[in-house]
DNA sequence: GTACTATCTGAATCATAGG
DNA sequence: TCCTATGATTCAGATAGTA
């Protein structure tokens, strides 16, 4: 779980009407922990919302046009952005997905304005629709952009759950996964309700990488809720906006149709391993697992040693230090002093690692 | 073929020393029809990064990765492909390849120059390198995007021969292919000779499908010429341009040692569609276990035999079509093409079924 | 020659708590 | 902000060496 929100302030579990410019622009900053956005592909798309001759729209093929097109585009880009930057907590992650009408654009703002690309992932459709003219390739993949506000910061990622989620191997930048089809896709007299629904296993994947139950996760183009769907599937929390009144109608009765969510212990990923409790090396001498003057060995089998001090230094050809400044010392790199020392075990007198005497400190 | 460029003032089949920026300059604008870019990506790597086994990773620290700042790229990025742009044909087509790093940057940036992106592809990377630290997803894919210089302008797709290549199926934007590791990774004194070489696979999938035989494929960032020595198999003319001296004369051994591109009826791409077996054939021609214009033998001792295409059809006396269909025109009745045909080890001179090579890919 | 093992490596924006 | 100590962390494939 992340640091406390001040949730208090936030419209939790809710669906707001409006442009998200708008709405974002009354929520705290500094409050959100994840953000997936789905935004229109482009300016003419927006126009369609607008008005009904879409062939008249589509058909910009003058160069100035074309520019002032992606002019704008790029402006409503900036401004909804800057506004999710602003709600974001510092570690906390933006999504957003788009294709190669808008994914450059959208790539290149979100760098722009500070955004650290942590990954790009490629959404591989298992069933993507042909190209039926032929004359390009099948367009079987979208592409998700996943960003930290702060570079600096410490964000989510539940690194075992994915793994577990992929068989045991790390989770990939691919992801193959079928698109929303059937009984899944929403439907008004028949017709789909929204023309880019995505699927559910898109979203679990993301919300189950990147955020925790409890957390806040905000939307701004709501659509049909998926994200919203998901979001209280998984115990989390979930803000959506929406700028059509009809998709936020067809949204919260979808997400109020829902089943209960399932318990916490269900919904907690694959944890990482506990940290261990820091034990210091003198804890051994206190101990009396070791004593002052003792040798140790370099490796299982090496002839070099060094003497245990009574601080807990090692003496080591004139040079004293701890055993990982030692250990970096006859070998340079990272290296870990509890794993490149050993003792002699006075019974069988084999050399064992430090690190058995540590885990026997930590088991009593 | 596309139409005729004004070949005489192009130094083709060269490798120009030189910042492409410059050497572009000197070329007849509107005379290339097809360019492969493969900028530096703007990695901005810090530290020094350990395998979990401590070995360090051997990471990209060329000089020529290394900008200020996104505004330095951005200004490189526009200049290379604003001199690119000069140069193309109407109809021409770029193909840029990068990583998350660069790639946002180079799309948006290419739109605004008024290049038509017709397709973005996904190199999706069945050997990548780990994620070693377990804090993000494996970065297991790089993006090309394929643009038009015109979007009014008609270009080349050769759309059957990439049906044929993915076994009569529609080639999607998803392409899987290992990286360049091996005896095909090119060596100096025992250390890569360039940090980032590509796959033949992948230059072999791009030429195939966006250029014709005889037409001018340019590289502004030749390194050690892998696009080049894929155009000279494919019985396309190149020119590479490459502002590292040791990198150009590698590129030029390396052309130079090639063996003489095949006949040009191998090369020339199937007119009609095909049906599928379960293995795409061409896949052996992708992975460089099979070459265009190669023998094939009907049987382990008979006398007939066929070329094979580039596309990955055969050709016998005047017939082509797939393995199976050339089989049962040599002898009627149900036919495993990948059983009939046998190619000639190179080592020992044996005749070998083909279907050894499909099982070597598959246990691949 | 074969089968098995050990070693090496690849466009990577690769940690964090505590002093 | 910087420094130090501690801990968490890898997959596929090729090659070389050994039995």
């Amino acid at each position: 779980m992340s640091e406390q929100p001040p949730s208090s302030a936030l419209p939790l579990n809710q669906v707001i009407l409006g442009d998200c410019r708008q709405v974002l622009a009354t929520l705290p900053k500094n409050s959100v922990d994840l953000i997936f956005a789905d935004p229109p592909y482009n300016l003419q798309l927006r126009g369609e919302l607008h008005r009904p001759d879409l062939s008249r729209v589509d058909r910009v093929d003058d160069e100035w046009d074309q520019f002032e097109g992606f002019d704008t585009y790029d402006q409503f880009t900036e401004e909804w952005l800057s506004a999710c930057r602003r709600v974001l907590k510092p570690g906390g992650t933006l999504w957003v997905i788009g294709t190669y009408h808008n994914i450059y654009r959208v790539g290149g703002i979100l760098q722009n304005l500070g955004f650290w690309i942590l990954n790009d992932i490629v959404w591989v459709k298992t069933n993507p629709m042909p190209n039926f003219r032929g004359v390009r390739f099948t367009n079987a993949h979208e592409t998700l952009i996943w960003a930290v506000k702060d570079r600096r910061a410490k964000y989510t990622f539940n690194y075992h759950a994915m793994k577990s989620l992929n068989d045991g191997l790390q989770m990939r930048s691919d992801w193959h996964l079928p698109i929303c089809t059937g009984r899944k896709r929403l439907r008004v007299n028949g017709e789909k309700a929204h023309s880019t629904q995505k699927p559910e296993s898109l979203l679990y994947r993301v919300l189950l990488a990147a955020s925790n139950p409890g957390d806040v996760i905000l939307d701004p183009f709501f659509g049909t809720g998926t994200s919203g769907a998901v979001a209280q599937q998984l115990g989390r929390q979930w803000i959506g906006i929406e700028r059509d009144p009809q998709y936020v109608e067809i949204a919260r009765q979808r997400i109020a149709s829902l089943p209960a969510a399932p318990d916490e212990t269900a919904l907690r990923a694959t944890p990482n391993p506990r940290r261990q409790p820091r034990i210091a090396f003198g804890t051994l001498l206190e101990a009396g697992l070791l004593r002052p003057g003792q040798t140790l060995y370099f490796g299982a089998e090496g002839s070099r040693s060094a003497q245990i001090s009574a601080d807990a230094s090692l003496e080591y050809n004139g040079q004293r230090g701890s055993i990982h400044q030692i250990a970096r010392a006859i070998q340079p790199g990272p290296r870990n002093g509890w794993l490149c020392w050993f003792y002699e075990d006075p019974h069988t007198g084999q050399r064992r690692p430090i690190d058995h005497l540590r885990q026997f400190i930590r088991n009593a």
